[in-house]
DNA sequence: GAAACTCAAAAGTAGTACTTATTCAAGAGG
DNA sequence: CCTCTTGAATAAGTACTACTTTTGAGTTTC
């Protein structure tokens, strides 16, 4: 559902109400929403059959629909990842997923040491080899820098982690946008990437892990607020 | 979207999707899911409309309804979640889970040593006494258990980590139903949990992760296909 | 054999009619 | 005056029809 009438509505609603224009508790008429925004009743309805799934509204007979809090949302799906990446509160979504992503790549490159094929094990390296060669391009940097951890969650043999790749693309994006990458990329930090490709070629768990986690603790510690 | 018409197509659609029982590639119909399931047009689209944003399946006109590959789906999506426990390779969706698992919760427990509220501290200490007094009620002690994960994922202050309480839930039932835990819970896995209440009470988010991750590690190591 | 055209297939959108669930207000009784 | 019952209004749910739009496949033409 990314086009049509109830796709456009969705992007209407889903800002709205992640942002809190349409706070918890507030009550929407399909009948209003109708008018407000010049669709019929059938495209009302299956906007927000869709809300409905996401959690973030509640329809019921002769009450109207509902607005739920936060603490119901489904906040794994990727449009309410990208509505709040949207919002105001952008740094605090993007302290959110840096965490998520702190606790996931260091597991997921250790299961990759155990489980990538030759192919992704190649990748990794050849991606890694990238990185070195870009530190002087910022945009080259981030696009090797993105693959390199996607294909690294893919390569962990987990789908859930593979899902992730989309949260780790708005993570290091985001901190492009917010000035919160270095102008140069540390060599430190490239070394530490090239070191997780060569553990996960050499099969080494504890270390593509540990060289990880190098990573992503550094990623924290220049997190605003932490 | 619990309810209704469109819900009970959603939770018959949804599984055979998940489960391969209409595989990736496979058409569907608007007018054929009508016959098939004696409903009106209108709920077959909202229905439709539902999967087609959790990316299980595509829409165009003229061509129908076509099931999505499995990397297309939205994984995290709770309703997606259920179905694949609930089929077939279910040990591969708990090992997915428990594999999420044992990247999060460590590191949900640090920073709820670093950001639990006194409450929450206190009510992980209560849950942690708990656990140590009702070992020999292992429906108990799986309650204490789910109830002391989902308060440390809640106090983590991290509202990602705090969803995730749900696929606890699911992998430490699903443990249970599998007769993976232990008849008697190892008095070290209670310590453990015992330590992490102390970790968290006391600020130190090192000793909490620590702990934690001991935990993890034990229940990934009682995996089957490890 | 490739390009253009036509049409059938299938979804998308609008709108109406009727049903059902639920809440709230009014009235009755204690 | 408070509580319980009843009735009606409110709002969503479901079915259905009519029309539009998109798209792919088959046919025709060059």
């Amino acid at each position: 559902m990314t086009s049509g009438l109830p796709g456009r509505l969705l992007d209407d609603l889903g800002p709205a109400i992640v942002t809190g224009k349409y706070p918890a508790g507030a009550v929407l008429r399909t009948e209003e929403l109708e008018r407000a925004f010049r669709v019929s009743r059938t495209v009302v309805r299956e906007a927000l059959r869709v809300l409905e799934a996401m959690r973030l509204v509640s329809s019921r007979r002769r009450v109207g629909i509902t607005v739920l809090p936060r603490t119901d949302w489904n906040l794994y799906d990727p449009r309410v990842i990208r509505w709040r990446l949207d919002g105001p509160d952008r740094a605090g979504q993007l302290r959110s997923l840096t965490e998520l992503r702190s606790a996931t790549e260091p597991v997921a490159a250790a299961l990759a040491a155990a489980r990538a094929t030759p192919e992704q094990a190649g990748a990794l390296t050849a991606l890694a080899v990238q990185l070195r060669s870009s530190t002087h391009d910022l945009d080259a940097f981030l696009v090797h820098d993105i693959a390199f951890h996607r294909v690294l969650l893919i390569a962990s043999g987990n789908d859930m982690f593979a899902q992730l790749g989309d949260v780790v693309d708005a993570v290091l994006t985001g901190r492009t946008h917010h000035h919160l990458m270095p102008q140069t990329p540390k060599p430190e930090a490239v070394r530490l990437h090239v070191e997780v490709a060569e553990a996960i070629a050499a099969g080494d768990p504890a270390r593509a892990e540990a060289a990880m986690r190098a990573i992503v603790t550094e990623v924290l510690d220049v997190l605003p607020g932490t």
